[in-house]
DNA sequence: CAGGCATACTCGTATAGACGAGTGGGCAAG
DNA sequence: CTTGCCCACTCGTCTATACGAGTATGCCTG
């Protein structure tokens, strides 16, 4: 039998107009910021915490799921709910394109994440074409059907991002990159190889909470948002030639760009 | 007494193994995506749901509760759980610093929104000399104390943002910097009239979910994540003269980049 | 000693009921 | 006709209870 006494937790205030499952949250998220619990740590339980409180148990799970919107803390079923660490970001730079980074054989995400130790992997590649949405064939300038590239990007076993790379037909039919594996530097590299010389990139940067088959695909735990970006490539004629739409875990990336003062 | 038939929504699958709870919030979820409930339209109440599937109270919020964790809808006391309308948002462009957009006697903020036919303001204007956070003084290069110029956007009434820029002290003071209005242009213009000639800009994005200050600060709704950017300005011999820490809504803004090809 | 099962703990789901508080419309009194 | 109140409807909070399902541990059996 646990013997409580969680000695960190203080009292409910009665008279406060405050819900009490708010103040349960409060003091959780509290001593969460304090350290008294750690990334990682175990929350006392359910029980513990409505023999702690004097509360019911919906009232101190509210609380929880007070804190689990905030993304602070996750439950595991059977196991306790704990603080949810902070999982290793990715810095995406904003040179990332650039033709010096294009010479290795191997795709930016594997060259990046080797370097920072982790272990990569690139998963449900998919390619096909297809009908464009209204959207897509806005960008790549009216374009009725595209080929679409479409995989799931890993780090030490954790979906991190899922990513489609839109090309109009004309362009990337019957070449390389309608194959599973691009070569070496990736679809960019095959561009300028086919004569269309990439002048700048444009990418366009929302963050909203995912779908549920977004929450399936990148196995998200809930109080995540995603970051939802949009780059299109253009070439030196001005012809928008990829569009790549990626969607990302928002707690295992951060976004780098560097602007001119011009 | 309603007469509820909500006849766009189905019946429940008992043989299903996903909750109750789910499958409602399923069905509403794809009934708003479906259009059948627009932007700002009132769904069933929770007593009509109630009726409707034949399940307890608890059951039925405990399906709004998931749609509002993803940002679908919001519950207004007293009144009903509508779908939540698309703000209108606002774009950044990455060239909102040049020296161009700086010669104006209104700030950008102020000039961008009138050019979009919305009503700006500004807010909790606070400039004071404070204590360089660790993060800050790392950024700004060592520094222990700064001018932090605090201050929050509304559009139409709703904030939208709210941002604090940090100076490093022997800048900023006794300068323009260090008044409420630092005059026509910004304090980018006022630290090239000092001297300091810009060089370029260093962004970094995240998105995650509010803390309880930032809710009551922006006034968001729940199921809306925030963009953190803080951005670092540098002079042409690469001293780092502002950072500026900005939380965005999200759901307000679209960020946009230009990246060169290289 | 190894395997499997029982058990106690965890959170997940669902019911039923109660009261409170914000909102808005209709009715009644002035 | 206007004012003000009441009431019905809405969501917000909280209690109490029940059963299910995932996890870990330790004991018991072979």
């Amino acid at each position: 039998m646990p013997s409580l006494s969680s000695g960190l937790l203080g009292d409910l205030d009665p008279t406060s107009d405050r819900a009490v499952f708010r103040q349960i949250a409060d003091q959780l998220r509290e001593a969460i910021d304090r350290g008294r619990f750690k990334e990682g740590a175990k929350l006392p339980s359910e029980a513990e915490l409505v023999e702690h409180y004097g509360v019911s148990r919906m009232t101190v799970r509210n609380s929880f799921s007070v804190l689990q919107g905030e993304g602070l803390v996750h439950a595991e079923h059977g196991k306790g709910v704990f603080v949810r660490p902070r999982p290793p970001v990715r810095r995406l730079a904003s040179d990332r394109f650039a033709r010096r980074h294009r010479d290795q054989g191997k795709s930016a995400f594997i060259v990046e994440a080797d370097a920072a130790g982790s272990h990569p992997q690139v998963d449900g590649l998919e390619v096909k074409e297809e009908k464009a949405s209204q959207d897509i064939s806005t960008r790549l300038g009216s374009v009725r059907r595209v080929l679409a590239r479409r995989r799931r990007y890993l780090l030490d076993g954790r979906p991190v991002e899922f990513a489609t790379s839109y090309l109009p037909l004309d362009i990337a039919r019957g070449t390389q990159i309608a194959e599973p594996n691009p070569g070496p530097g990736g679809i960019y590299a095959r561009l300028e190889e086919l004569g269309h010389r990439l002048d700048h990139f444009e990418e366009e940067i929302r963050a909203r909470m995912p779908s549920p088959s977004e929450v399936k695909t990148l196995r998200l735990a809930s109080g995540v948002p995603v970051i939802h970006l949009v780059r299109t490539a253009f070439d030196t004629e001005g012809r928008a030639v990829e569009v790549c739409d990626t969607v990302m875990a928002a707690d295992a990336y951060v976004l780098n760009y560097q602007l001119p003062a011009t």
